[in-house]
RNA sequence: GGGGAGUUUCCCGAGCGGUCAAAGGGGCUUGACUGUAAAUCAAGUGGCUCUGCCUUCGCAGGUUCGAAUCCUGCACUCCCCA
C-alpha cells in the first residue's frame, strides 16, 4: 500500500497542476486527512471518463487518509460552464434526483470494491451532496456571505469564463455564479470535515482556486489543490467514447461484456497509461506488464490485464466471469451446444430479433432477410455484398451462398442462432 | 439596394444534352495480413422481385425522342460594391 499520496500519484502521471507541493506533502503527513472531489450528476450513471477521479479517491483511502466524494446535488442545477462551449440546459429536478441517487450508488460501489489484493480501501469514505447545505441558503445571505469575498476581476479571468465570452453563445449569469457554489463547497467542507485538499481533473482548476481563494479570505485557511491530466488517447480523443456511444458504468447502459472489450481494444501505448493511471497495480508489476508489451505485444497481456482489473473493479467478479465468457465464445469457433437461457446471457447486449417458429420451416428462412431484419445489413443489397465478400458467419461459421436459407439444422440453441458480420458485429435470432 | 458565384449521391468535390446511379478524394462496410491493434493492400458503398427495372443531382414547371447538364419561376448559401 503506497503510504505516500503525493508520490504515488505523481509516480503514475496523474498530477498535472498543484498548489505548493512542500505544504500539501506536509498536511498530508498526517494520517486520516480528508480529500474530496466533486461528481456532476449530469446523468444518471457515471461513465469511463469519471473513472479517473473515482481511482483517485480510492488511492486516497488505500493511502491512509479519507475520501470525500461530493455530490452536486446543488450544482448540478446550475451546470458547470468549465469546459464547456455552449450553455447547459437545465436538468429538471426529478431527472437531477434520478442522477444523484444513479452515480451515488455506482461511487460508493466502486469506492468499496476490493482492490487487486482482495482488500477494499481502509480509509473512511464519505458521500456527500452539497444540497444539503446549499438548500436553505437564501439568496441575499449567499450574496452578502460569499459573493462579496469574491473579487469580479478574479472571476472574469478564469479560462472558463473566457473562452465562453469570446464565443457567439457567451455565458448566462448563471452559469458564471457556478464557480461561486463551487468555491463555497469547499470552504464549506474545510469547516465540517476539515477537508483542504480538493482534486478534479485539470479543466477544473479555476474552480478549485476560486474555493482557496474563498477559503483564505473568509476563515483565513489554507486549502490545496491537485488536478489530474484530462484522459485522451493517443489519437487524441476523449477516453471513454466509442462509435456506438459513451462507455458507462451502469450495466444497464454498457454490459459487462462491451465494457470489457473497451479495454481490450485499447492500443498499446493507451493501454500502458491505463494501467498505471486507472489500476491499483503495483508500479513494479506494471513496469512488468510495459516490459512484455514491448517483447510481446501480440501477447495483449497488458489490455487483457487491464480489462480484468477495471472490469471486476465496476462490475465485480460476477460481471468479469460474464464478460470473459462472452468473450471465449465470440472470438472461438463455432457456437453450438449452448442452451438458450446461456446464449441470450452472452449475447444480452447484442440487437435482436424474434421470427415466428415456422419461418424455419419448408425452405426455411432467407438468410438475406434475417440480415436485414436484425439490422446487420441496412438493405438486402448490402446483405448480398457482405455475404459475397465473406463477412457473414452463422453461429460463428462464414457462409459466403447469397441465397443460403436459415432452418432449424441452424439453431445453435433450441430455438435461437448467432449471425455475425465482420469480425465483431453479432445480432441473436430467435425464433418462437 | 446594385453586381457576381453557387446549391450533385454520408461529407468534400468533378460532371460534354444521350454510353451517368453519376470521375476523384474522405468516411463507412467487408476481406487479406495481424495482436479482437496500428499501418498497408484489395473489394464494395441508392434501392429492388438484379444480365433488367425503379428512385436520386435545392424546389416547381418547361424545351427535347432524351436533361444532373438548356429555359422560366421560387427557396436557400456565399462573395463584391453601396
Amino acid at each position: 500500500m503506497p503510504h505516500d499520496l503525493l508520490a504515488d500519484l505523481a509516480a503514475r502521471g496523474l498530477v498535472h497542476q498543484s498548489t505548493d507541493p512542500a505544504a500539501l506533502a506536509g498536511w498530508l503527513h498526517t494520517p486520516g486527512r480528508r480529500i474530496y472531489c466533486g461528481f456532476d450528476p449530469t446523468s444518471d450513471s457515471l461513465h469511463v471518463g469519471s473513472l479517473l477521479p473515482l481511482t483517485v479517491l480510492r488511492r486516497v483511502a488505500r493511502a491512509g487518509h479519507e475520501a470525500v466524494a461530493l455530490l452536486g446535488g446543488a450544482t448540478g442545477m446550475i451546470g458547470d460552464p468549465s469546459g464547456r462551449s455552449e450553455e447547459r440546459n437545465l436538468l429538471s429536478a426529478e431527472q437531477l434526483a434520478a442522477n444523484l441517487e444513479g452515480i451515488g450508488r455506482q461511487i460508493r460501489a466502486v469506492l468499496a470494491a476490493p482492490g487487486p489484493d482482495g482488500a477494499p480501501p481502509t480509509g473512511r469514505v464519505h458521500v456527500v451532496d452539497n444540497a444539503e447545505w446549499m438548500r436553505g441558503v437564501g439568496y441575499l445571505a449567499f450574496l452578502r456571505d460569499v459573493g462579496k469575498h469574491v473579487p469580479l476581476s478574479q472571476m472574469l479571468a478564469k479560462d472558463s469564463v473566457q473562452s465562453r465570452l469570446d464565443r457567439d453563445g457567451g455565458l448566462s449569469y448563471t452559469e458564471f455564479s457556478y464557480m461561486l457554489l463551487q468555491a463555497w463547497d469547499f470552504v464549506h467542507l474545510s469547516d465540517q470535515l476539515d477537508c483542504r485538499v480538493q482534486f478534479g481533473g485539470s479543466d477544473q482548476w479555476g474552480n478549485i482556486t476560486a474555493g482557496i481563494d474563498l477559503g483564505r479570505r473568509l476563515r483565513g485557511r489554507e486549502l490545496h489543490a491537485v488536478t489530474c491530466p484530462l484522459l485522451v488517447k493517443s489519437d487524441g480523443t476523449k477516453m471513454g467514447k466509442t462509435a456506438s456511444g459513451a462507455v458507462w458504468l451502469d450495466p444497464r447502459r454498457t454490459s459487462p461484456f462491451r465494457f470489457y472489450q473497451y479495454w481490450i481494444n485499447l492500443d498499446d501505448e493507451d493501454a500502458g497509461r491505463c494501467l498505471l493511471r486507472l489500476t491499483e497495480l503495483p508500479l513494479e508489476e506494471i513496469h512488468a506488464l510495459d516490459g512484455l508489451r514491448a517483447s510481446a505485444p501480440a501477447a495483449r497481456d497488458s489490455q487483457r490485464r487491464l480489462a480484468e482489473e477495471l472490469t471486476r473493479l465496476v462490475h465485480g467478479e460476477a460481471g468479469l466471469a460474464a464478460a470473459r465468457q462472452a468473450t471465449a465464445i465470440l472470438f472461438g469457433q463455432e457456437i453450438g451446444g449452448l442452451d438458450d437461457t446461456q446464449l441470450a446471457e452472452i449475447f444480452a447486449d447484442v440487437p435482436s430479433h424474434e421470427f415466428p417458429r415456422e419461418a424455419l420451416a419448408g425452405e426455411g428462412l432467407a438468410l438475406v432477410e434475417a440480415l436485414q431484419k436484425t439490422g446487420l445489413a441496412q438493405s438486402a443489397s448490402k446483405a448480398r455484398q457482405t455475404i459475397q465478400q465473406g463477412g457473414i458467419s452463422v453461429n460463428n461459421r462464414r457462409e459466403s451462398d447469397v441465397a443460403r436459407r436459415l432452418s432449424s439444422a441452424d439453431l445453435a440453441g433450441a430455438s435461437m442462432l448467432v449471425l455475425r458480420s465482420g469480425k465483431k458485429s453479432y445480432a441473436l435470432v430467435r425464433f418462437r
